[in-house]
DNA sequence: AACATTTCCGCAAATGTTTTCGGTGGAAAA
DNA sequence: TTTTCCACCGAAAACATTTGCGGAAATGTT
């Protein structure tokens, strides 16, 4: 029994009304103790669990924050997730995690699905496509609020949470130059997003302002295969780079597979810096050296916008958060 | 407007009845192609989205499935979790993902989230904890599907997916032994979990019937960072290993750290072959071979087995992924 | 013309909660 | 004695949807 003990079916027991159960249950000052008592022991001998479906319909809130990313299987977003779902849980807050694959028509169906979900929150990462800024302005004008993360849209209508995307690129090309290296390939991700642009304009300026004989090659790339197969080309060429700098996790892998398949070694042939959530620097020999971006710290950034957005609608607000460098042996 | 366009909202405009409403949009053959016309078009010009907590009141249907992992860092279960999702999004059906961190409370406590979410079925790998066995008795009692995976309890009473956990360490056994190699460290996971277990017989058994000259040293550890010492130990000892076997890529990571902390060379010095999603063996220099066991052919097994209950109920199933050898340059 | 069959639609119950607005009975205050 | 007040509880609406049943009008059949 008790398989789907209901307020009504304890009323009934218990010779109640179904708003006295559901009072009871609740601490209800109106309630005596007794009842309360009387109630809560038979609520627990016939394991009631309340329908969370009722109460999403009466309440209008379903308790579920809906989390949208290019793809779980990166290292990053799983450290935002691990973070968003550590607070949100402890705020009684689920987590309904949807990937985009870098599809922009899977991205919209999952907002749609947010959307016909009822969620009372929006965590995403935006795919590189300028069209779906769009839809987002309907979903905060339906109220319910957007924080976005790590690739946000350019618009300061919207809440943003990002890495210090300039101070990171800014700090890599300082500590290039400390290094004096003189034929510098750069590797940036896709051109499209927001964090690409900062991150590229922030790290050709300190070379442009501090009139460094040789300037950066930069290359954009969109996968960690292409950014194997640049580097590749380009340590195989007449005029090998002296340092690979990457700007993320997904092309340092590529750029130390290619490393990896020839013959050159870091740092003494050609010296290695990222930028990246940590995990993958480690597992190389030597570790490479990184500016640290942490997804974890973004996460509980984010949920914490979240929540106090939950609280009271406050104005849009871009909040950003500061990197620091973790000395590997790569440089 | 058509914020929150409902049934009634609809009906009370074109003055019909809810129900007529309600069956003209899902094509109900009552229903006149002119009526139908007329809704849809009402319907589509306010927006209308169904009220998805409504249907699950009257259906009693979420058309979400819980799944629950020990971390959701996990390359292993990054592939696994995507694979689910692309084939339940296909259904129609959403994931509630929750990652217990290997603690056996926060485990209870994602059971019983998923019950109070009144998911339609669970997906769950579990952690090193015997005694939460009985609780998912209680779940398959309630009418709840629950699929195991991956990490599963030892029953029979139980529907598993799981890899080939003999087979993967048997094919590491006779590639290790071709190789002739003599000083083998073998590192395995927790020694509570029943796919340590019998990765570890089916591992040992090969060398006992074979008679070969030397045994392989068996060591366990539950941690990246325990099996990175563990090898730092051995490695530095007398009597160097001349091969370690990895059960898992958690355990390679440890002992690639290791390696690469030493002066010794893969595969020269100490060769190394592993059981891998894939993922992380071809980040080292030179890849490591590996016994693959794919997450993502884990996941789509697992949806599709779960699909099955979901159209009948059918009795407790075993089914086991076979796997594969892949060649790196590590032995 | 009487009857039977379609065609098309509405009523109302049911799902489980929350919440507003009362209502009862008894004790204390007037 | 009447009034007031408090402690405790219930009726019923509301949330949005699905569905069995029944009913009126239109059409078809003798």
């Amino acid at each position: 029994m008790g398989q789907n003990a209901t307020l009504k079916k304890i009323s009934v027991q218990l010779d109640l009304s179904i708003s006295t159960v559901s009072r009871a249950l609740k601490n209800h000052p109106d309630i005596s103790e007794s009842t309360k008592r009387k109630v809560k022991e038979l609520a627990a001998l016939m394991e009631y669990e309340p329908n969370t479906y009722a109460i999403n319909l009466r309440t209008n809130k379903s308790n579920v924050f809906g989390l949208i990313v290019p793809a779980i299987s990166n290292m990053f977003y799983d450290s935002f997730i691990s973070a968003v779902e550590e607070e949100a849980r402890k705020k009684g807050y689920s987590l309904l995690i949807l990937q985009s694959g870098d599809d922009p028509s899977q991205e919209a169906e999952n907002l749609k699905l947010c959307k016909h979900s009822r969620v009372d929150g929006i965590f995403i990462s935006v795919i590189p496509n300028t069209r779906s800024a769009e839809l987002f302005v309907k979903y905060q004008q339906s109220g319910i609020p957007v924080i976005f993360f790590d690739k946000v849209p350019e618009s300061d209508t919207f809440d943003k949470i990002c890495l210090a995307d300039e101070e990171a690129a800014v700090m890599a090309a300082h500590t290039i130059i400390k290094y004096n290296k003189k034929k510098i390939l750069a590797l940036f991700g896709n051109p499209e997003l927001s964090i690409t642009r900062k991150r590229k304009e922030a790290f050709t300026d300190v070379f442009n302002k501090n009139r460094v004989k040789t300037k950066p090659q930069v290359r954009f790339c969109n996968s960690s295969e292409e950014a194997r197969q640049i580097v590749s080309l380009a340590i195989s060429g007449q005029s090998r780079p002296d340092h690979i700098f990457c700007m993320s996790d997904e092309i340092l892998i590529g750029a130390m597979k290619a490393l990896n398949h020839s013959d050159l070694s870091v740092p003494e042939d050609v010296s290695v810096l990222a930028i990246s959530n940590g995990f993958i620097p480690g597992l190389f020999k030597p570790e490479i050296t990184y500016i640290e971006t942490s997804g974890y710290e973004l996460g509980k950034l984010a949920i914490k916008r979240m929540l106090e957005n939950m609280e009271s609608k406050t104005a849009p607000k871009s909040i950003i958060l500061p990197s620091r460098l973790v000395e590997g042996g790569s440089l």
